[in-house]
DNA sequence: TTGAGTGCAAAGGATTTGCAGGTTC
DNA sequence: GAACCTGCAAATCCTTTGCACTCAA
C-alpha cells in the first residue's frame, strides 16, 4: 500500500477526531477540494481491511468511521437527530466472540451503537440536523 | 392503525422468521404480487415507531427487521458472505442505557450485531450470496 | 363517508464501478 | 517503468416521496 497525500490527509483527519465521523465530514475535514469523495471512500476502505479503521452506523444506515486506537474499544451514542456522538462507558465481554469462534465462525467482529436522542436536541423543536457533517464547530 | 391485508401479511412474515430479515426476503415472504416494496418500508417505519419491530443492520449498512418479542433480546451473527443469521448466546447489561438516561438521553435504543464468516462459507470460494433473500426453494 | 393505506413512478442519498491519466516506489 | 492511486462521470443499490386511487372503520 502507497502513502500518498490523501491517505496522510485521511490519517490525520481521522486522528483528529475523538469519536466516528461521517464521510461526508472526513471530506470536509481533509479539504473538498484536496481529494475526492471517492478516494475516500476508497481508502477508508482499504484501511479498513486493513484493520486500520472501524465502521460504525447512523441511526439510517449511513456509515461512520473512526481510528482504531490501541487503548481498547470504546462506544458510541449517535443522537437520532443531529447525529451527535458522544462515548458511552461500557465495555463488552469477550465471551460472545468466544463462542462464535468455537462455532466455526471466522473473521469475527461486531457493531454496537446506542442511539438515543441527546439533551440539546430535546426541547429544540428543529433539530441541529447538520451538526455532525459541520466542520470545525465554529468557535 | 388499520388493519390491512398487507400488514396482517406482513406480521406473520415477521413472525415466521426466526431471527433479522432483510426487507426484500419479507417482501418475497409475503409475496412479491400481493404486496409492493414500498408499503413494505412504509408498514415497517410504522411498526417500528409503535415498538412492535426492531432493526438492526447487514454488514454493508442495509436494513433487517424482527419482530420485538416478549421473551427479552435476542442477539445474533450475520455472516458476512451469505447474510445467514444465526442466533447469539449473550445479554446486553442495561447500565450503558441506564447512564444515558442520566445524562439526558431519551428514547434510547441500541443495536448489537455480530459479523463473521460462518462455517458453511469458509471453504466454499463462491459464497451463498443470495441465500439470505432466497424464499422458499421453488422446489 | 372519509381519511388512512396502497401502488406506481420517480426522486433522493449513499456507495460503487469503469476508465483514463497521474504518482509512488 | 510498472503498478497502484486518483479523479471524474456514471451506474447501482437501498430507501423515501408525491400523487391519485382504494378500502377499512
Amino acid at each position: 500500500m502507497r502513502v500518498t497525500k490523501p491517505r496522510v490527509a485521511l490519517v490525520e483527519a481521522l486522528f483528529k477526531q475523538e469519536g466516528p465521523v461521517s464521510i461526508e465530514r472526513l471530506h470536509q475535514v481533509v479539504g473538498i477540494k484536496s481529494c475526492d469523495l471517492v478516494t475516500i471512500y476508497r481508502c477508508l476502505a482499504a484501511f479498513e481491511s486493513l484493520g486500520l479503521v472501524r465502521r460504525s452506523y447512523l441511526h439510517n444506515g449511513t456509515c461512520l468511521y473512526e481510528l482504531t486506537t490501541g487503548h481498547g474499544r470504546r462506544y458510541h451514542v449517535v443522537c437520532k437527530e443531529c447525529g451527535r456522538t458522544d462515548p458511552v462507558d461500557f465495555s463488552l465481554t469477550n465471551d460472545a466472540e468466544e463462542s462464535l469462534r468455537h462455532k466455526g465462525y471466522t473473521q469475527i467482529s461486531h457493531v454496537l451503537e446506542f442511539f438515543g436522542v441527546c439533551p440539546a436536541c430535546q426541547q429544540s423543536a428543529a433539530p441541529h440536523r447538520e451538526q455532525s457533517v459541520a466542520v470545525t464547530p465554529v468557535t
